[in-house]
DNA sequence: TCTGGGGTCCTAGGACCC
DNA sequence: TCTGGGGTCCTAGGACCC
């Protein structure tokens, strides 16, 4: 069996340049919500030295005084292109699990693991003229190795590697333990302790060790580079066991009604998602966060609450959450972010009903329908055209900030 | 003035059960 | 003097990923 990951190289900043081909060749950031920090970089841009993370405000002037390009993020338009990007992938194999917004992995075809190679790179030219969007492939035959041979493409021309049994060792020593999918900070600080700096080292530790010191995900990273695959691919979009909606907001709110406003809006979205994914949701939480998240005084209010019913109106949600958001505020703060966290879901068609309570049922079916139908017509329209008055139509202060926006939604 | 947003999985420990 | 063995469920915290 033969894996591909296929990876957008620099995805947003990629995005931006569909839309404005003459930043091709120039330095690119891309920021995230808020116009807050650095989430892609384009290769001009890395050469630079400007770090993945980087809080904009700390190197806005550099940027300015090097001609560096700033963009806020356009999540919603990056979806769309990755959904072009996802159905071309399709074209070449019936196996793919989308693993995130700008990569996905793909099973070859048994008859194109003999030219992998050229598979892959007919896969990369396709992807190039139908959607513009330069992509990497890795190879290999686990998900693990995968991941790390497409890491090694990024930096050759062809844009393509394989790892195989003639070459892995050597690719393995020359790969630092940190580089690998799985480990992460803590884990290759720990390794180091050690003495063990590279994958090929790891790969040579005792099994038993490895999964004392990091658990069976540990176990699981070795064996992968080992060439034994223990990370099956996924390839039905799985049920979401939480969603969250949060923002850090565009000023800083102090009064109930803004708040709850902003909050409102983080509600709206997640009952969105929610019903989209055909769930009801039997626990909630909201938070309030107030101060200066890195510096100064600061912290959160937070509360939890479990329905007695498992709901999915915007309107019993609202009013649900209002009374937690009420029990959450105090007056006095500087409050700069808050979200929703919706949990314990059941399938909405599923939902076990309530004994005693015709009335209240009918009147729930009829709340649902009204969600049901207001999701249609903004499905329709393209963007949220309906939506609780309560939300207000001017004054969305809360609004993040995105000073750098390439599109407005008209004109995509 | 100013630092994003959204997930998953694993483990340990406590409460509780027989 | 001395106090078993086995299980489930829940939560918080840690670690990781994009």
């Amino acid at each position: 069996m033969l894996l591909a990951l296929c990876d957008c190289n620099n995805f947003f900043v990629s995005c931006e340049r569909l839309y404005r081909p003459e930043l091709r060749g120039r330095p690119v950031v891309v920021l995230s919500s808020n116009d807050g920090c650095i989430v892609s970089r384009s290769n001009e841009a890395k050469t630079m030295g400007i770090k993945m993370g980087q809080p904009y405000f700390q190197v806005e002037t550099y940027l300015r005084q090097n001609g560096v390009v700033v963009c806020s993020g356009n999540l919603a338009m990056y979806k769309e292109i990755s959904d072009k990007v996802m159905q071309t992938f399709e074209r070449f194999t019936d196996t793919m699990e989308v693993y995130s917004i700008d990569e996905a992995f793909l099973r070859f075809p048994k008859n194109a693991e003999k030219n992998a190679f050229e598979y892959a790179s007919s896969i990369r030219r396709t992807v190039d003229r139908l959607v513009g969007i330069p992509i990497s492939i890795g190879i290999a035959c686990t998900k693990t190795q995968a991941k790390l041979a497409s890491e090694k493409a990024k930096k050759i021309s062809t844009g393509v590697m394989e790892i195989t049994g003639e070459n892995v060792r050597e690719i393995l020593d020359k790969t630092a333990i940190e580089d690998i999918w799985g480990i992460g900070r803590k884990t290759a600080e720990k390794l180091r302790r050690y003495g063990i700096a590279t994958a090929g080292a790891f790969v040579l530790q005792d099994p038993l060790w490895v999964k004392k010191e990091l658990t069976v995900r540990g176990l699981a990273t070795q064996y992968e580079l080992q060439g034994r695959s223990c990370i099956p691919l996924e390839t039905k979009v799985p049920l979401p066991k939480s969603i969250q909606v949060s923002r850090t907001w565009g000023s800083v709110l102090e009064t109930f009604e803004d708040v709850w406003r902003a909050m409102l809006d983080n509600i709206v979205k997640a009952a969105r998602q929610l019903r989209d994914c055909g769930l009801a949701v039997g626990a909630a939480s909201v938070f309030l966060r107030y101060g200066k998240r890195h510096s100064g005084e600061c912290g959160y209010f937070t509360e939890k609450l479990m329905f007695k019913e498992q709901i999915l109106s915007d309107i019993e949600l609202i009013a649900a959450l209002k009374k937690l958001v009420d029990a959450i505020y105090r007056p006095g703060h500087r409050y700069t972010q808050g979200g929703v966290v919706l949990g314990a879901f059941t399938q909405a068609v599923y939902r076990q009903r309530g004994l005693f309570d015709q009335e209240d049922y009918e009147r729930r079916a009829k709340l649902e329908n009204v969600s049901y139908t207001v999701d249609a017509i903004n499905e329709n329209a393209g963007e949220r055209v309906v939506y609780p008055a309560s939300l207000g139509v001017k004054n969305k202060k809360w609004r993040p900030n995105r000073q750098f926006l390439t599109a407005k939604w008209s004109e995509l």
